[in-house]
DNA sequence: TTGAAAGCGATACCAA
DNA sequence: TTGGTATCGCTTTCAA
């Protein structure tokens, strides 16, 4: 290893042009392996800079190019598994693009989305993918200011910022309460977050409403399991609270399957029967609905595809194709033994 | 809203300058909340900015100062509850410091991570966090030449590459291991990932081998999950594929609590009574164990208290403090239904 | 196939 | 309290 002349200041081009006696430009040309730059000279840059320790500096890059090379995401939370997916999808599509993710979260708050935003626009994205379609006005006003590609993912919003990958929460839930009437379930109750801050929870809870009403069911009962997001405890809390009067319902519909599972092992601790006593429903298809026993009847959505799917729109878009698009993965259900 | 001459550029400090009469010198310290500026100047400069739609360029700053306000961090996976609490952890400590986290994922692969801190460093980060302790040695030079703070977390390396949030794994297994003993089991098994890949993994089996020696019981049987990461489904199999005979265990010593869940899950569909005909234990306090009926006997980890430390030791070290800090935030066995 | 000059937008430093 | 000048590392553009 070579020690360069000032010990505190980085390796640049220039070190390695003067090195192998060269311009910077041809520096700069050989490490991105461009053809017209000599083989051997190309070969004699790249080993010098190694040997340098040279790192480049995509900093100064972005600088330059006025291109930052990130592209922006925010999730409501990185603790779901059904988001984590949608990240993983998204990563490995972009792994080779040179677009680099630059997370956030915003805790299902459209507050903390709209001062997230302000902050990763200040990195100068290339382009933001948003979970969900419900947005504060500032976050509007920022979004159009910026003038990059909006993608929003987890929902079909009727008036889209820009592009669109998602799948109608509301739709989802037909099936699940199609289903349960099937079975001779009437009376049904919903078990979700309190507040509006979830509004995917909130479409499928309306889902639930209007696909019960279509049935000519009789009112779907809401139970509050707290503030978003709800958890597997909050699910278990809620019908501990309740008790064993629970099972005067014949059908509890829960926003999510984290949220069934603590309600179904709640009902075990009562001594409930599950579906006898009661039918569960949840929502997601998470690991823990496949593997509980018994199975958890769900809905399955396409966490991964919708990651995948916003990754293609993004190369569309950086192609030129700026036609907005608008991509329904949908979802489908899945009987289990909940049910 | 103002028109900018030319539409498609962006607007700059001097821009804002230019349209309050003053210098690009002014408009900066002004908009950084400098006290030295008039506070008259100041307010106009930042109306005017605001009415300009100004957005603050962090690249230009980030290259100027030639530091990126960007912390690097990687974990094995986003899609799991503990790393994500961890992350969760950090961003809130970090949030107002002005420093936003760089996320990256390896996959349980040092090769894997070996690429990512490459790919990160180019964006100089003004410190790295790893999750594990072990790396390949071609990460260990770049990190040597990044010249930037290192914390490995979730681990207590045995040489450090600067600083260290964790806890051992090995010594996390030693009370479970007498708790199962004391209850009178002594055919152990162990079931978790196969390859080398989890490293923490392997060290808590490492620890349930050498904790079962110690107190004199037979030889553990390694029961193989595949690789890592090791899911609920891959325990459900692991079990299933086994069958019946899993009861000719004492006790089914898993890697964490998404695989207990699953073993638990898979010996109910073979009719086995757990505790009763096998014990089982799980790793992480995950929300599965603590809302499963029954609870799964566990060890809690300080998921979010890691990131937490974490963001205290980058205070101390941006603070001028640089001596290498260890810090063991220690696990605590839970005793629940399962054992 | 290679090089020289200019400039991306902000801020450190020195001056007034 | 405010301003002028130089500069961070790279790449675009034009020239040889």
């Amino acid at each position: 290893m070579t020690t360069n002349p000032d010990s505190t200041r980085r390796v640049t081009m220039r070190d390695v042009a003067r090195a192998v006696d060269m311009s910077p430009m041809t520096v700069s040309r050989a490490l991105r392996g461009d053809e017209t730059v000599n083989p051997k000279t190309r070969a004699t840059i790249r080993d010098k800079a190694a040997e340098l320790g040279y790192v480049y500096d995509t900093t100064a890059q972005a600088f330059r190019t006025q291109k930052s090379g990130f592209v922006a995401v925010t999730l409501p939370s990185i603790n779901n598994a059904n988001f984590a997916e949608t990240f993983r999808g998204l990563t490995d599509a972009l792994a080779g693009s040179g677009l680099q993710l630059l997370l956030g979260s915003t805790g299902y708050s459209v507050e903390k989305e709209e001062q997230l935003v302000g902050q990763l626009l200040t990195r100068n994205p290339e382009a933001l993918i948003l979970t969900g379609g419900h947005h504060t006005d500032e976050t509007r006003k920022l979004l159009g200011a910026a003038r990059i590609p909006v993608i929003e993912i987890w929902d079909l919003p009727d008036a889209p910022l820009g592009h669109v990958v998602g799948f109608s929460n509301a739709d989802a839930m037909a099936d699940t309460v199609a289903h349960l009437a099937s079975k001779g379930h009437r009376k049904l109750a919903f078990l979700g977050a309190s507040a509006v801050s979830d509004w995917r929870g909130a479409a499928r809870r309306d889902g639930v409403i209007a696909a019960a009403a279509k049935l000519g069911l009789p009112p779907v009962t809401m139970i509050d399991a707290g503030q978003a997001p709800v958890s597997m405890r909050d699910g278990a809390q809620a019908v501990a609270a309740i008790g064993p009067s629970i099972a005067d319902f014949d059908a509890l519909v829960c926003v999510s399957d984290p949220v069934a599972f603590g309600a179904l092992n709640a009902c075990r601790r009562l001594g409930l029967d599950v579906p006898g006593d009661l039918a569960i429903t949840g929502f997601g298809q998470f690991d823990v609905a496949m593997v509980s026993h018994p199975r958890i009847t769900t809905v399955a959505v396409h966490a991964n595809e919708i990651g995948a799917r916003a990754a293609d729109v993004l190369r569309d878009v950086f192609a030129g194709n700026n036609a907005p698009q608008v991509i329904d993965v949908g979802s489908e259900f899945q009987p289990g033994e909940t049910s």
